[in-house]
DNA sequence: CGTGATCTTGAGGGAATTCAATGTCGGTGG
DNA sequence: CCACCGACATTGAATTCCCTCAAGATCACG
């Protein structure tokens, strides 16, 4: 539950290029859908930890989930986040480098892993599903290095975006989780995400509906 | 040429597990050194530039690389450095996300890149290799990750081991970079660096040969 | 309706940035 | 061969901004 970093960052006007769509994984759904087992979990509860065998590739129905790892600083980065129709679990080794845990109940689908990379080794449709995967998780962790380098209350404002634009809800983002989890994601604290947000809504970029709830006001709120 | 970032954090002992190391692309590498076209560049010159069609997938067999973008304000984020035998410029899109430039006067070998791809579709042999290279840019993405969370000394550590373990020089690491081009590594300012170069200089954790060329001491220096 | 978890706000301190100046290195030309 | 020059690197002083510690406010849930 360690929530701690600290960053400075340069203070100026931001305007970031668009970011490409993620890509479609259409093609092996089906064969999820199909040989995929279900499972249903509680909040935070551990889907995997960090080293284990990598066993499933899963997939997001419903629900939330975040992945993290532990430095050695007392720090506890969280590396992503998964909404509802996200991959994860897609290990480069044999074994999880990052611990994966529900941030709110989530339901998911299980399709084994050596089954697969065995498979990807003879099948061309899975081989090419596992490359289209990884470009994704590719294009999320440059995403989330970008943010990285931001400052901070661009970087939280980005986030919110993203959230945005993952949720697909109406013109209002839901934020499954805590603070806390999105000062880790950031690399920031609990209490400067806090103040990032007052800013933000004093300058009238978003507005809180609640405290899990907001909208994203001005340029920028709608891409 | 900005070079500007903020950061502050947590100044406390790290100690990093082992990363594994990255995963051989054999397989391919004949393909490469065939159909390969060699490509000679001197230093600080643009490979493509962002946004740029996705045309070739390149190999470096001298030299150093890096990519960067560009970000609203005024910072100069470098992405990556690639040195020989590492391969770069594999896309997720069919546009370059990113701009590539040589640190050192370099040589490239040039692959294109829809050959590659349309041969995917069909070659499992080329989607094995695209996938294996796209996990390794994964795998060193992550790293990075990593990197721009830890205090500023230690991030300066871990990058001069890396560059060690890249390097395979002698007992002592080349920095083929400015401290520029380190410093927008790391998201931290060339002063920064240069500081917390010093600070491991006086901690006799690492001892300055030249500007560009130095040795790591004691534990942890050799892994 | 209370109790704990989560979130916000405030004051103080510390670390990195910024601005500015000095040092060092490599290469070029006299 | 040596001196100069420009690019790169280091160091210093002042400032900024985030973190830390602490208290108060809000929300969710029993």
């Amino acid at each position: 539950v360690a929530s701690k970093t600290s960053r400075k960052r340069a203070t100026r006007a931001v305007s970031r290029r668009r970011r490409p769509r993620r890509i479609s994984v259409a093609p092996l759904g089906d064969l999820f859908d199909r040989s995929g087992k279900a499972k249903l979990l509680a909040s935070n509860n551990t889907i995997f930890k960090q080293g284990q065998a990598a066993e499933f590739i899963y997939k997001v129905l419903s629900g939330c989930i975040r992945t993290c790892s532990n430095i050695g600083n007392g720090r506890r980065p969280v590396h992503a986040f998964y909404c509802p129709g996200d991959y994860f679990g897609l290990e480069t080794g044999e074994s999880h480098g990052v611990r994966a845990e529900t941030v709110t109940p989530s339901e998911l689908l299980l399709l084994g892993r050596r089954e697969l990379t065995t498979q990807a080794a003879g099948n061309l449709e899975v081989a090419n599903f596992l490359l289209r995967a990884t470009t994704n998780e590719l294009q999320r962790i440059r995403t989330h290095n970008l943010l990285l380098l931001k400052d901070v209350t661009e970087s939280v404002f980005e986030f919110l975006r993203d959230m945005q634009r993952r949720g697909a809800n109406g013109n209002h983002v839901d934020l499954p989780m805590p603070r806390n989890d999105i000062a880790d994601y950031l690399g920031l604290t609990t209490e400067t995400v806090s103040r990032a947000l007052t800013r933000l809504k004093k300058a009238s970029r978003i507005a809180m509906l609640s405290q899990r709830r907001l909208i994203l006001l001005g340029p920028g709120a709608n891409n």
